[in-house]
RNA sequence: GUGGGUGUAGCUCAGUUGGCAGAGCGCCAGAUUGUGGUUCUGGAUGUCGUGGGUUCAAAUCCCAUCACUCACCCCA
């Protein structure tokens, strides 16, 4: 037990691992069900690309990047990925071709945070990012798609919020009305906020101390300083999610942390994961193609953090999940003879796509048989001496005890036409 | 980076005023030397997180340290 896993990291063992797998199979169906195409980009990429993207004075970029350096290049590992969807879209020129692309992710991130329930330092999010388009129904789409994976998965017990921050002038003006508000009671706010009126003032509005929310809470709404075209284009979706029947409320406070975003912002929250609530979160960066050197195309898009998903899931008792390795055969050998026979038989069986198994621990018959029994095999053939020698075999049913006889060379034909027929009852889904 | 909680068997955890380290589950074996589940019987497994101190004697008291965990900060 010398060397453990670092601080913050986990290892996903195979029990757990096929949850994994079918949160990602179920985020790529209603993906693609929905027209957003897989993108993979590195997993680190130049530290620059985080740092101007996600934003200088962000505690991402100022605390949390794993950075390291060969040559001349210094790297971070990546503390999200739509500074590199971004990247990818430009330098491969996608806008040329066509200026419109859907595409979704799922991987790890890191980020050097101290980790507590529903965080860690290497997680893994699922996100999607819709770019070259300003469209509100866009937007629309995103959290819509997100609410029916969550369907498709069967979790419930989330709230949506939403809010804009509007585009540059509603939004200049409320940082004006903004700081305004907090300078005048700037006595009454915490250390971080009064440094946040200069740094950033919206983020004041994420506060969780009591005093300074009694005063961001008490000041202006960024809803009543929208312009109407701002005020129009929100409405738009709300409206959509509305006629979609999904439910949603809207807070003139929300704001979200990462600098890139402009416009709609929008979190899902969920009950029971501890002070880190949010399952998914996300919103429009119309300016980051173009900042970053692309097309002035807009952008939007959002990322669902896969350990809470899981979390989520297991709590609301969802987390079950089909074992894969599941056996619909184990040939149980009586004494060491028959092995190399049963080898041969096991493999002929895998290849004719029938999921056989045989010991490989030297056990009695009896422990292969409990074995058998408890890795779920629907079927069970005892080979010994005696079948060698006559060639016949049974196939057991292990849930009628019924025996069907085969030989060494029936014995795959009798077992797949067995494992079509009947579907042995055992509950699927 | 800051604060609280917890470290005892593979897992979940008991362990009294300091006196031989325990239970449940799981695992292994046996109950007609070729057949699973249920049941019964038996068995194995410990750096009591680590290092030091107090004491005749420490899982227990003290100090330090590490790890895990929850929360703050911030975020998915």
């Amino acid at each position: 037990m010398a060397i453990k896993a670092p601080r913050g990291t986990f290892d996903i063992l195979p029990d757990r691992a096929t949850l994994w797998n079918r949160v990602e199979a179920a985020a790529r169906k209603v993906f693609h069900l929905y027209g957003y195409g897989e993108i993979r980009t590195p997993i680190f990429e130049s530290v620059k690309l985080f740092a101007s993207s996600i934003g200088e004075t962000t505690d991402i970029v100022e605390k949390e990047m794993y950075i390291f350096q060969k040559g001349r290049e210094t790297y971070a590992l990546r503390p999200e990925a739509t500074a590199s969807v971004v990247r990818a879209y430009i330098e491969h020129n996608l806008h040329k071709t066509r200026a419109f692309q859907k595409f979704y992710y799922i991987g790890p991130m890191f980020r050097a945070e101290r980790p507590q329930a529903g965080r860690f330092r290497q997680f893994h999010q699922i996100g999607v990012e819709a770019i070259g388009s300003a469209d509100p129904l866009l937007d629309a789409e995103c959290i819509t798609m997100a609410a029916d994976l969550f369907g498709e998965l069967g979790v419930g017990g989330f709230t949506i919020t939403l809010n804009t921050l509007g585009t540059d002038e509603s939004r200049g003006r409320y940082r004006e009305v903004l700081s305004l508000h907090l300078r005048q009671n700037r006595d009454a706010l915490c250390e971080n906020c009064r440094a946040r009126i200069e740094r950033n003032v919206f983020r004041a509005l994420d506060c969780k101390v009591e005093g300074c929310r009694r005063i961001t809470r008490s000041g202006p709404n960024v809803q009543d300083h929208l312009t109407d075209a701002d005020r129009e284009s929100f409405e738009k979706v709300t409206n959509a999610l509305t006629g979609a029947g999904v439910a949603h409320e809207v807070d003139g406070f929300l704001v979200r942390g990462l600098d890139y975003y402009t416009g709609l912002v929008y979190e899902f929250l969920h009950g029971g994961l501890g002070a880190q609530n949010a399952i998914c979160a996300g919103g429009r960066y119309d300016h980051l193609v173009a900042d970053r050197g692309g097309p002035d195309v807009g952008a939007t898009g959002f990322a669902l953090g896969m350990e809470r998903l899981i979390m989520a899931l297991v709590d609301a008792q969802r987390g079950e999940a089909k074992d894969p390795r599941t056996p619909q055969v184990m040939l149980v050998n009586v004494g060491d003879e028959p092995r190399t026979r049963i080898f041969q038989l096991v493999l002929e069986l895998r290849r004719r796509n029938v999921a056989a198994e045989m010991d490989h621990e030297a056990r009695s018959t009896k422990a292969q048989m409990r074995a058998a029994n408890r890795l779920g095999a629907p079927f069970v053939a005892v080979i010994g001496e005696d079948e060698l020698e006559s060639g016949r075999l049974k196939i057991k049913n292990m849930h009628t005890g019924e025996e069907t006889p085969a030989t060494f060379d029936t014995i795959a034909d009798v077992l797949t036409s067995k494992l079509k027929a009947p579907a042995p009852k055992h509950s699927e889904s």
